[in-house]
RNA sequence: GCCGCCUUAGCUCAGUCGGCAGAGCGGUUCACUCGUAAUGAACAGGUCGUCGGUUCGAUUCCGACAGGCGGCUCCA
C-alpha cells in the first residue's frame, strides 16, 4: 500500500488515484458522471461525494433516481427542514429525520404544535437555505466530542447512549456509521465556510443544499418519541422531495387523484353507505345502492366458495364469556372487545372473531380423518372496539363482516391445503379486477406458543404455498402472531397504492385450548391443524378498497344500477319502460329516469352516478325499434337495435369485464 | 388512547368583533316536451353537534361530552 497512490475499483474498472482523492473526484474523473450523480457507493455503503477513499476501495456512482439516491435527496431535505425549524423556533429540540417513501420527516420537541402558517413560513426559510447552496460536510467525531457538541439536544444524547447497547436503536434511529463510529454533518456557508447548522447523522448527504430540486412540506402531526406510546410526543413534519419539479407535480397529482377517489367521499356522493352518529362511530349502514354492490360481492363469493368445497355455517353475534375464556381472547384481547351485557348472572360479549364458534361446530361430534379437510365458511359479523383515533371509514370499522373460513386438516394435508388455498384466494381477487399481488410471510416471533418443530413445519408449508403460487413475497422475520405464522396478501390498486387484504394463518393455540381431535386411519386420536383464512379481510374494507380502485365506476357486474333509460321527451317513457322490462327479465339492474329534468340533465346525473350504460330513446329510436346507446366513457352509438343492446349489456355482466 | 384541527339547511360552504342566520346544489310545486354533462320561476327547509357555565342576552366566549379530519400508537 503506497502512501501517495491508491488502487481503487470504479464502476468495475481498476484505477490508480492520488491519496486524498474523494469519492466525488473519482466519480467525476473516472466514470461518466453526469449531473445526476449525487453520491457514491463505497465498498457497498452509501457515501458522500466528499468521502475520502482508501486503497482497495470499490466505488459505484449513485444516481439521484436510484433508491439510494432518492433517500439521500430526501434525507438532505430533512436536514434543511430541521435547520429552518431551529432558525424560526430556537427552542426546538431535534428528534430524528429519516427519508421515507416519497419524502421525509423530522421530529421536533416544541412548545406548541406547528400550524399551517408555520409550515408556510418554514417552506420559505427552506427555500432560502437551498438557495444559499450550503455545503454538507462530514466529520468523524468521538463519543465525547459528539456529547459536547450536542449537549443542548437531549434526544440526540439519548441516541448516542443507545449505541451498541442492549435496547438496540431501530434502523432510522441508529447514529453509528458502523463499528461504533459517529459522524456529524455540518452545513457550511458557501462563501465563508462558516458552520450554519449541524446534526449528528450517519449521512450521506448531497454535495450542497442547492441540489434539492423540488420539495414541499405536506403536513404535521404528533408522533411518539422512538415510536412508543409510553414516551413523550414530539411534533413531526412531513415533506416530499423529488429530483425534478415535474416528478413532484406528478406525485401531487396522484395524491389529488387519491383524494377524489376516497371511498368516504364517494360513498356519500354515490349514496352507497353512511355512518349515522346515532348508531356510533365505526358502525356503517349500507344504503340500497351500496347494498346492491355488497349483495353481488357476497353472492359471487358464495358461489366460488361452494365450488371450492366449503361448507356454510352461521353463528350468533354474542356469546357467554366462557367461550372467550376458553379461547384465551379475554386474557389477551379484552381491550379490543365491546364490554359485556349481563343477563341472569352470565356475561355475554359481542364476538370479536368467529373462530371459537367454528371450533365448536367442529367439536360438536366426533370427527374422522375421512372428513378432513373440513372447510367451514361464514360471512361472520364481528365487533371490535377500535381505539377512537384509528376508526377510518370502511377500512377500519368497529363492526364489520369477515368472509371468514376455518379449515381443519390432518398435518400431512397442511401443505397442499395451503397451496390450493392461496391459489383460490388470488383467483377470486382477480375476478374483482385486481391484478397485482404481493405477499408477506410472517414467521415465529420471540414470544410464541406451540413447539418450534410445529412452527418450522407450518412455516415451511406456508413458504411452499408461496413458492407454488409464483407470487412475489418477502419474509417478515418474527412478525407472526404469537399463536400463528401467516401469509398476508397485499394488492396494488389502480393508482398504485398497496392494501393488505387476505390473511392465511396456521393456528397453534386454539385447537389445543379446545382440545379438538379426529380419529386417524389407525384408530388413534389426533389433533387437527387449523387454518384461519379471511379472503377479503372484511367485506366492508374490501368494498371501500374497490370503490377507490374503480374510483366509484364499478364494472357492470358490480354496478348498483347497470343501465338507465333516458327519454328525450316524456312521451318516450313507455317505450323505454318496455325496454327496461326486457332488460330486467335478462337480470339487468335498470331504471328509467322519469323525472322532470331535461335529457341533458339526466345524462349528467347518470354520468355522475357512474352508471355503465345509458339507453336513450326519441322518436327516431321508437320508429326503428332501437335505442341510442351511451357508455360511461362518453362514447355513443345511435340506432342500436334493442336486442343488440340487451345482448351487449348481459354479456359484459356475465364476463365481468370493465367498460 | 395520545398530539393538533374541525362541527352552521340533505350536501358543499359563507356569516354573526355576543342581539336567534345566508348562497349554490339537492327537495317540492308550476311552466317548458326538449337528441347526448346543469330550462326557468316560486316555495319549503336550520334548537348554528349535545349538555353545562359566563352574560340582560350565547350559534358566537369558556368547559365537558359526542362525531369528523390529519398524524402517532394499534390493526390480534
Amino acid at each position: 500500500m503506497s502512501a501517495d497512490k491508491l488502487h481503487i475499483t470504479l464502476a468495475g474498472r481498476e484505477h490508480v488515484v492520488e491519496a486524498g482523492t474523494t469519492a466525488g473526484d473519482a466519480v467525476a474523473g473516472g466514470a461518466s458522471a453526469d449531473g445526476e450523480v449525487i453520491a457514491a457507493q463505497v465498498n457497498g455503503a452509501a457515501r458522500d461525494l466528499a468521502h475520502r477513499l482508501a486503497d482497495g476501495d470499490v466505488v459505484e456512482p449513485i444516481g439521484i433516481r436510484s433508491s439510494a439516491g432518492l433517500a439521500i435527496l430526501r434525507h438532505s431535505a430533512a436536514h434543511v427542514l430541521a435547520q429552518a425549524v431551529q432558525d424560526l423556533h430556537p427552542e426546538a429540540k431535534l428528534g430524528i429525520g429519516p427519508p421515507v417513501e416519497n419524502g421525509f420527516y423530522y421530529d421536533f420537541d416544541v412548545r406548541e404544535a406547528f400550524s399551517p402558517k408555520d409550515l408556510k413560513d418554514l417552506e420559505l426559510k427552506m427555500r432560502q437555505i437551498i438557495k444559499q447552496g450550503q455545503r454538507f460536510s462530514r466529520r468523524v467525531v468521538s463519543d465525547d466530542e459528539a456529547r459536547a457538541e450536542l449537549a443542548a439536544e437531549p434526544y440526540k444524547l439519548e441516541l448516542i447512549g443507545l449505541k451498541g447497547g442492549a435496547s438496540a436503536a431501530s434502523e432510522e434511529e441508529s447514529v453509528e456509521v458502523g463499528g461504533g463510529v459517529l459522524t456529524i454533518y455540518d452545513n457550511l456557508d458557501a462563501q465563508t465556510g462558516a458552520t450554519c447548522w449541524k446534526d449528528l447523522c450517519r449521512g450521506p448527504h448531497l454535495p450542497t443544499t442547492r441540489a434539492i430540486p423540488a420539495f414541499k412540506l405536506m403536513r404535521s402531526g404528533g408522533a411518539y418519541w422512538r415510536g412508543s406510546e409510553k414516551n413523550p410526543q414530539l411534533q413531526r413534519i412531513y415533506g416530499t422531495a423529488w429530483p425534478s419539479r415535474a416528478e413532484q407535480d406528478a406525485h401531487l397529482a396522484m395524491l389529488a387523484e387519491a383524494e377524489k377517489r376516497d371511498h368516504r367521499k364517494l360513498g356519500a356522493e354515490l349514496d352507497l353507505f353512511s355512518f349515522p352518529t346515532e348508531i356510533g362511530s365505526g358502525l356503517p349502514v349500507f344504503h340500497p345502492k351500496g347494498g346492491a354492490i355488497r349483495r353481488v360481492m357476497e353472492d359471487y363469493s358464495r358461489r366460488r366458495h361452494e365450488e371450492a368445497g366449503y361448507e356454510f355455517v352461521t353463528t350468533p353475534h354474542i356469546t357467554k364469556s366462557t367461550l372467550f375464556e376458553t379461547s384465551g381472547h379475554l386474557d389477551w384481547y379484552a381491550d379490543g372487545m365491546y364490554p359485556p351485557m349481563e343477563m341472569e348472572g352470565a356475561k355475554y360479549y359481542p364476538k370479536p372473531m368467529n373462530c371459537p364458534m367454528h371450533i365448536l361446530i367442529y367439536a360438536s361430534r366426533g370427527r374422522s380423518y375421512r372428513e378432513l379437510p373440513l372447510r367451514l365458511f361464514e360471512f361472520g359479523t364481528v365487533y371490535r372496539y377500535e381505539k377512537s383515533g384509528v376508526v377510518h371509514g370502511l377500512t377500519r370499522a368497529r363492526g364489520f363482516t369477515q368472509d371468514d373460513s376455518h379449515i381443519f386438516c390432518a398435518p400431512d394435508q397442511l401443505a397442499d391445503e395451503l397451496a390450493s388455498l392461496l391459489d383460490f384466494v388470488i383467483g377470486l381477487l382477480r375476478d374483482y379486477g385486481l391484478t397485482e399481488f404481493e405477499a408477506e410471510l410472517s414467521t415465529r416471533p420471540e414470544k410464541f406458543v406451540g413447539e418450534i418443530a410445529e412452527w418450522d413445519v407450518a412455516e415451511a408449508a406456508l413458504k411452499h404455498a408461496l413458492d407454488q403460487s409464483g407470487l412475489p413475497y418477502v419474509i417478515a422475520e418474527g412478525e407472526g402472531a404469537f399463536y400463528a405464522p401467516k401469509i398476508d396478501v397485499h394488492v396494488k390498486d389502480a393508482i398504485g397504492r398497496r392494501w393488505q387484504l387476505s390473511t392465511l394463518q396456521v393456528d397453534f393455540q386454539e385447537p389445543g385450548r379446545f382440545g379438538i381431535e379426529y380419529t386417524a386411519a389407525d384408530g388413534t386420536r389426533q389433533r387437527p391443524q387449523m387454518i384461519h383464512r379471511a379472503l377479503f379481510g372484511s367485506i366492508e374494507r374490501f368494498f371501500g378498497i374497490l370503490v377507490e380502485h374503480y374510483a366509484g365506476a364499478f364494472p357492470p357486474w358490480l354496478a348498483p344500477i347497470q343501465a338507465v333509460g333516458i327519454p328525450i321527451a316524456d312521451h318516450h317513457v313507455p317505450y323505454l319502460e318496455d325496454v327496461a322490462a326486457r332488460l330486467r327479465g335478462a337480470g339487468v339492474r335498470v331504471q328509467v329516469d322519469t323525472g322532470a329534468d331535461r335529457m341533458q340533465k339526466k345524462i349528467r346525473t347518470a354520468q355522475q352516478q357512474k352508471v355503465p350504460y345509458m339507453l336513450l330513446a326519441g322518436d327516431d329510436d321508437v320508429a326503428a325499434g332501437a335505442v341510442s346507446f351511451r357508455y360511461r366513457s362518453g362514447e355513443q352509438r345511435n340506432g342500436v337495435p334493442i336486442d343488440e343492446a340487451i345482448a351487449e349489456i348481459t354479456s359484459a355482466i356475465e364476463q365481468r369485464i370493465q367498460v
